[in-house]
RNA sequence: AGAGAGGUGUCCGAGUGGUUUAAGGAGCACGCUUGGAAAGCGUGUAUACGGCAACGUAUCGGGGGUUCGAAUCCCUUCCUCUCUGCCA
């Protein structure tokens, strides 16, 4: 969420940078801050004879302890009075308040300075690649036939339990998710995050605070019995963890990983993008998340795209880091790099991670701040990044390795899988 | 799921309608004291909004109500603990 002061100060930057997320309405920010104006004032009206009702029922409390009745008596009328016309102010000033939270929180973060221009996925920035196209054998086959062919995910009956999109795992199948699962938390915790393992259902209050609602209502599992939501990401019960707090600076940088199912409807997707592993409306991941001091985000951030670069080049596949630009972005992010790895048998590059700094938008929705060296509030900045989503890993990973003979495995996987080979 | 007990500041904890302007204690910070430290003494120590400021307003789990006045009474909801039930 935007904060209307920083609006108020920096109206042009704003609408400036609004416009490079290709956010439509720049009106709005002028209508925010008209709304805001209209607060600040009813609140002064209010306050004012709020003041006046409470100075003068302490004085009733004198009078009557006194025993002197009539004046208080008196006193009460006038109390009466100006109750009246608080009334109407406090309505006012409810309606107010949620029209003005109402538009807030329709403004997407605004984007880093390095944020390129440019709307569609084809616009993103190439910022690095690296790795080996690998040669694949003659007879090489996508995923979607080799898992088949093998026996490792049985889309079919995972339609029948749930429905399209709710893979089942089978045999060396599920158990290579359990171990490239315990390889990244392993990684992750190494490099100083602490492991959680959150709840995979959240109240509509988290679901808020890290920007999924109400921006993503529709793309959540929604329990509405309890109502709770399932998770589209751990980023949203980890982060939460962190919901109306005031830190120490000296809790900074606090560094998490987790790993989670996640639930995505997908409402809208279709075509090839969807075959296979490509996308599911459930899947693993292992998340990493760090909320930092406002000063170092940014090279916290380079960390963190540095970290999941190692993780891939660890498991041996080719990648290649992008900086998304202002409109492929999403909501809440102020910069974010995706790493895509390439499969050799689809011939196509495979998102699978994406790495953002959210600077103060969700701690400002989450109130998650710290008291600086002065004693002074300030929000923290937060942030997050895949340290992988699995299953584009593994189609990754069974497209690139196999062989005339099955499928071999990455040498960092090999003592966790206890065999060379896959299948 | 049923019955009961609770939820107060960073923590413990008092407080059942009116100097509560939330007692008291602990912790923390600063100062005094000291050769140095501890102890002791003193001062300070929540957040949000409005205001240049003085200051005002709100907040005792959340929401609503009664009252001139609510941490305190009522309704509602969430959470925690104990017992019972069910259960991996």
């Amino acid at each position: 969420m935007l904060q209307v002061n920083f609006l108020r100060q920096n109206t042009e930057l704003a609408k400036k940078k609004l416009a490079i997320k290709h956010f439509a309405n720049l009106n709005l920010v002028d209508e925010v801050i008209a709304i805001d104006d209209q607060r600040k004032q009813l609140q002064a009206s209010f306050d004012d004879l709020q003041s006046k009702v409470n100075a003068a029922s302490k004085e009733i409390g004198g009078f009557m302890a006194k025993g002197e009745k009539d004046k208080a008596e008196a006193l009460k009328n006038d109390v009466a009075e100006w109750k009246k016309q608080l009334e109407p102010l406090k309505e006012q000033m409810t309606e107010v308040e949620a029209k003005l939270q109402q538009v807030i929180v329709q403004f997407p973060n605004l984007p880093h300075d390095l944020v390129p221009l440019g709307k569609t996925p084809e616009e993103n920035e190439v910022v690095r690649v690296g790795g080996e196209t690998p040669k694949l054998p003659a007879n090489a086959e996508a995923h979607w036939d080799l898992i088949k062919k093998y026996n490792l995910v049985d889309f079919e009956t995972g339609a029948k339990i749930t429905g399209s999109g709710f893979p089942l795992y089978i045999g060396k199948g599920a158990k290579f998710q359990r171990v490239l699962t315990q390889y990244f938390l392993d990684f992750n915790t190494a490099a100083g995050y602490t492991e959680y393992l959150p709840p995979f259902m959240v109240n509509a209050a988290s679901a808020f605070a890290t920007g999924q609602l109400p921006d993503k209502e529709g793309q959540m599992y929604h329990a509405t019995e309890d109502d709770f939501y399932l998770i589209p990401t751990a980023e949203v019960p980890v982060t939460n963890v962190f919901r109306d707090t005031v830190l120490k600076e000296s809790d900074l940088p606090l560094q998490m990983t987790a790993y989670s199912p996640c639930f995505r409807r997908e409402a809208g997707s279709f075509g090839k993008d969807v075959r296979g592993l490509n996308r599911v409306h459930q899947f693993e991941k292992v998340e990493i998340i760090q909320i930092v001091h406002p000063d170092k985000s940014d090279e916290v951030l380079n960390e963190m795209v540095a970290h999941v670069e190692k993780l891939l080049i660890s498991l041996g596949l080719q990648y290649r880091i992008l900086r998304l630009c202002g409109g492929d972005m999403g909501f809440a992010s102020a910069i974010t790099y995706d790493f895509e790895v390439y499969s050799a048998a689809q011939e196509r590059w495979l998102e699978v991670s994406s790495v953002s700094n959210f600077q103060a938008y969700q701690t400002y929705r989450m109130k998650c701040r710290f008291k600086d060296a002065d004693g002074k509030i300030q929000f923290a900045h937060s942030l997050n990044g895949s340290s992988l989503a699995l299953p584009r890993i593994f189609a990754a990973i069974v497209e690139n390795y196999q062989t005339e003979a099955g499928i071999a495995l990455p040498k960092v996987l090999q003592p966790y899988f206890g065999a060379e080979n896959l299948v």
